[in-house]
RNA sequence: GCGGAUGUGGCGAAAUGGUAGACGCGCCACUUUGAGGGGGUGGUGGGAGUUUUCCUGUGCGAGUUCGAGUCUCGCCAUCCGCACCA
């Protein structure tokens, strides 16, 4: 009987739908497992091999944890709303739901045909209204927040309101957009509209005026995140810098508690450093320095991380788009510095990171006084200090910080050096190393003495205070898209007002066509009576991120309309035990999900502080392109190793009728017409393509579909393969070729269990050798699955199972226990030999640490120890040696001894003359 | 520039500081058959030798150690992320 697995990759594909085996509800006396995979965009072109890998991986190690006791809950669903599909949309007029529910089927298509082990019943879309209710849900809960400082936690708004009626801003300590000062009786007097903008500048989403990414080909503002060098992530259009009112989320007020828990996070090093670096802590001081514009006195704040240079101060510098521009610009340069501005606000983002490191720059007319010198220095304007960051003014410090530097060299302006010995002629000394001096009261600490002194007399004297400063920025919030969530917003007399939760969700309209509007308005302008109660709505949809930040939590709980998860369903899941997913997104999704989470935390929904405990990235896989190569001018083709004779265009040849490098030449002319007629120049009698690695895309005719595989192969070969190409983590071409090793084993271990004739698994008793072949395999296999090592276990199979074809095991005692071993990573086969042992039920109900303990036996071989291959003595662990007569028995032969066996392992390690150490386990 | 990672055969890759290259692909030889991506056996880092065998070998250079692919330091190369963040 062959192993045909066609038949039984279907048959148990549809079992297990039928049965709803991989059902999971909330079950207190098991413990829990939730191990989740990053939900795909479902776009048009379906899956490629690549896209499982992940999928392969968590699927094992949540099959694995199941044998091991755990209740398992392994969802999967889909980020449906996005830009491809909008952009689909506009340019067929189809809508974007008909679209994306077509690719979801599709993708389902795909991923049933794989033997994944998702609780479908769990399923979620974010276009879904049933889910987006609750995406808007959070958002009025952030809308209706603020974050208190002192408390490090989001509150209830309504608090707030009533500290201003009591004691105006006295006592308040809120994360803002800016500082602001009144008293109650003010707040009082205030208007609704007045009360209103003042509390925007406090909520956690709110809406402000700020510098945003516009990306006039996708009509739409981004986040930082989603723009990349200049150019949209999505499309790869160019964005440029725009003031605009946008809504916003308040995540920089999270920024010290999303940097300090990743300390206690199972995340690579590598990701911890990305959000680090991304979220970017830095400790120093604000200063103020006085600034005069003719006779008018200001009070100009700056941060530094190097208080310790201040008297190396020689200059100022303003962001072009800071507000103290206007009030330091003196009459006489008033046109040049609007020049300067003009100029600096029509450059796109791309030109501004092209000309990085040119300097540029304008005098204001204005100076300022150095708070410890009393020098006056000029204030000046220019591109290199961002808007953004600190207060968006710096005090420049020419001879130790080497942007101030080149500024100071183009512009002429005096380079003052503060360290003993440091050489300020060829550039700026910027390491925090030696001994101060030119100081004043500094002169003689050395540097890392000087930074906190300075600060203390900073703050000593009034002129300043200690402050701690965060790169991260507010995410933006609204896309003036339409495939998205609608904002639950209306504007009563101009005043953003949140719908009441209990009219959620608040539905997408049909629209006729998916572009902005004449007067440029977003496309929910065009709807039908888009307004509540007589008042518009809001316009603009929410970004990519809105959808994904909390579906893990929604997983936990479906199907609830009463609350985004029940309290019971989030005490017992709690948050991810293992998330794997893509690098990519590191600076994206991964931060506003645990800022999402934090919130909902803060507020007492969820019980974790953070939601994905250990984070697997799985790398990338790239295409393998094969080329033909066309003599010019002509229809013959000359295989790779002829080409350097001819002169030779390299083309594309699709990868599906390429193997192994040989060219299908029938498969060939079939493909393409104009190849109908090609004509080859062999080399033995078979064409050989070339190859290069490349990004896995149709137009490389690199595309391989994992239905191809499973065609051909079948599902578990696929998912072994999978496997065995290497580290989950790491990024690697795929190669088909290799795919029939991992089909033989298959193949040959179905042949322990069936040969021609039939069934021919016995129950005589195991060998000892055959129990060692199996011990050697529990061990490395309970080892490498919780060490996400899968390639190692996967060759380790391939070890046994030849070691056994090689014995002639076909023994009940040993194979067994060995398609337990092997069902997390070919569930199928798995399934349909457990059930041909006699087993009526699933294998994923089985117990893998009663197989594993059970035979974890007392191994009784005699094994020889071997020297270098020269001298030998025996070890009999039938008889238990203790670690003393080990020793003793290596005295004698006092070598360097290695020996793996069964599963115990004796370790001697000797050197001439003594025995340095013996590992028994 | 800053941060992180990686470097081992023709290829994908293995090696708690202990016989480097397991396992697989590819290749070579033999074998079997109902040769369509068939099954089996043996070989396969490099160099030398008819055989036992010897020399050499994990990017480069030092160091620690009885012993280093593995640990430390310094280079070199590649990849990824951030990038005027004061």
């Amino acid at each position: 009987m062959d192993y045909d697995f066609k038949k039984i990759e279907k048959k148990w594909q549809s079992y297990w739908a039928a049965h709803e085996t991989f059902k999971v509800a909330e079950d207190p006396s098991r413990p829990k497992f939730y191990v989740l995979d990053m939900f795909p965009y479902p776009s048009g072109a379906g899956l490629h091999v690549g896209h499982p890998l992940g999928y392969i991986a968590s699927d094992i190690y949540s099959r694995y944890k199941r044998l091991c006791g755990f209740n398992v809950l392994h969802p999967m669903g889909y980020d449906a709303f996005g830009l491809p599909a909008e952009q689909y949309a506009i340019q067929t007029g189809q809508h974007p739901a008909v679209t994306t529910m077509k690719n979801i089927a599709r993708y389902r298509e795909q991923l049933d045909r794989i033997g994944f082990s998702f609780d479908w019943s769990r399923e979620v879309r974010t276009c879904d209204p049933a889910y987006y209710k609750w995406t808007q849900w959070a958002f009025l809960k952030m809308f209706s927040s603020y974050y208190d400082n002192s408390r490090q936690s989001a509150r209830p708004i309504s608090e707030l309101v009533d500290a201003f009626a009591a004691n105006g801003t006295a006592g308040v300590d809120a994360a803002c957009g800016e500082e602001m000062t009144f008293t109650a009786a003010r707040w009082n007097s205030m208007s609704e509209k007045e009360k209103s903008d003042v509390l925007m500048n406090y909520r956690i989403a709110y809406q402000g005026t700020t510098a945003v990414n516009w990306c006039p080909a996708l009509g739409t503002v981004l986040a930082n995140d989603e723009v990349k060098e200049g150019y949209s992530v999505r499309g790869g259009h160019p964005v440029e810098q725009k003031m605009m009112k946008q809504w916003q989320l308040r995540v920089s007020a999270y920024a010290g508690r999303l940097l300090d828990d990743l300390d206690g996070l199972e995340w690579t090093d590598s990701l911890k450093d990305m959000q680090r670096n991304w979220i970017g802590r830095s400790y120093g001081a604000e200063i103020v320095f006085k600034a005069y514009n003719g006779n008018k006195e200001y009070d100009m704040t700056i941060f530094t991380t190097r208080a310790d240079t201040v008297f190396g101060v020689t200059f100022m510098v303003l962001a072009p788009e800071s507000e103290w521009v206007e009030k330091l610009t003196a009459p006489e340069q008033k046109k040049a510095v609007e020049e300067y501005l003009a100029m600096a606000r029509k450059k796109t983002e791309r030109e501004r990171i092209a000309e990085t490191r040119k300097v540029t720059g304008v005098f204001s007319g204005s100076y300022a006084v150095n708070p410890l010198t009393g020098g006056k220095v000029p204030v000046w304007i220019s591109e290199y200090v961002l808007a953004g960051y600190g207060t968006g003014a710096i005090m420049a410090v020419p001879a130790h910080d080497s942007r101030d530097y080149a500024f100071a060299r183009t512009f002429n302006l005096p380079i003052i050096p503060l360290i003993e010995g440091c050489d300020v002629s060829e550039s700026s000394f910027d390491a925090k190393d030696g001994i101060m001096c030119n100081s004043g009261f500094l002169n003689g600490m050395t540097v890392k003495e000087a930074i906190p002194a300075a600060i203390e007399y900073v703050e000593k004297t009034g002129i300043g205070h200690r402050k701690v400063n965060y790169r991260l920025r507010d995410a933006i919030f609204s896309r003036q898209r339409y495939w998205g969530e609608p904002f639950p917003v209306y504007y009563k007399d101009g005043i953003a007002t949140p719908l009441p939760e209990d009219r959620l969700p608040l539905k997408l309209p049909e629209i006729s066509t998916y572009l902005p509007t004449e007067t440029g308005e977003p496309p929910l302008g065009r709807a039908e009576d888009w307004t509540y109660e007589g008042w518009p709505l809001e316009k603009s949809t929410m970004p990519g991120f809105a959808g994904s930040s909390a579906y893990y939590l929604r997983y936990m709980d479906p199907h609830n309309d009463d609350a985004l998860v029940s309290k019971e369903a989030d005490s017992y899941w709690r948050s991810v035990d293992l998330y794997v997913g893509g690098t990519e997104h590191a600076t994206g999704h991964l931060i506003y999900s645990r800022f999402w989470n934090k919130f909902l935390y803060d507020l007492g929904y969820v019980c974790e502080n953070e939601p994905f405990r250990k984070l697997v990235n799985q790398g990338m896989i790239q295409g393998r392109s094969n080329f033909v190569y066309r003599i010019v001018n002509t229809n013959t083709f000359v295989s790779c190793g002829l080409k350097d004779q001819y002169e030779t265009t390299e083309i594309h040849v699709d990868v599906n009728i390429v193997h192994n490098d040989r060219l299908d030449i029938d498969a060939f002319r079939k493909w393409m017409p104009d190849f109908a007629d090609a004509e080859f120049i062999l080399e033995d009698g078979e064409y050989i393509c070339g190859y290069a690695i490349e990004k896995m895309s149709k137009s490389m005719f690199n595309v391989v579909n994992p239905d191809m595989i499973c065609d051909t192969y079948g599902a578990d070969t696929l998912r072994l393969y999978e496997m065995f190409l290497g580290p989950v983590e790491q990024s690697k071409p795929w190669d088909t070729k290799g795919i029939d090793g991992v089909n033989r084993f298959l193949k040959r271990f179905w042949r322990l269990f069936y040969d021609r004739d039939g069934f021919i698994v016995t129950d005589g008793k195991a060998s000892p050798a055959e129990l060692k072949t199996l011990h050697k395999l529990i061990g490395k296999e309970k080892t490498d699955i919780e060490n996400f090592s899968f390639n190692t276990t996967v060759s380790a199979f391939m070890i046994a199972v030849n070691e056994l074809y090689e014995l002639k095991c076909n023994k009940r005692e040993i194979l067994e226990p060995l398609v337990i071993l092997l069902s997390p990573f070919a569930p199928h086969i798995s399934e349909e030999l457990w059930e041909a042992l006699g087993h009526s039920e699933s294998i994923s109900y089985a117990s893998f640490p009663e197989y594993v303990e059970a035979y974890t036996v007392e191994d009784s071989c005699t094994y020889a120890v071997s020297f270098n291959g020269k001298t030998r003595f025996t070890v009999d662990l039938s008889k238990s040696m203790s670690k003393d007569e080990v020793e003793a028995e290596v005295r004698q032969n006092p070598l360097t001894a290695k020996y793996v066996g069964g599963a115990s392992i004796v370790k001697v390690i000797v050197v001439p003359g003594k025995i340095v150490n013996i590992v028994i386990k």
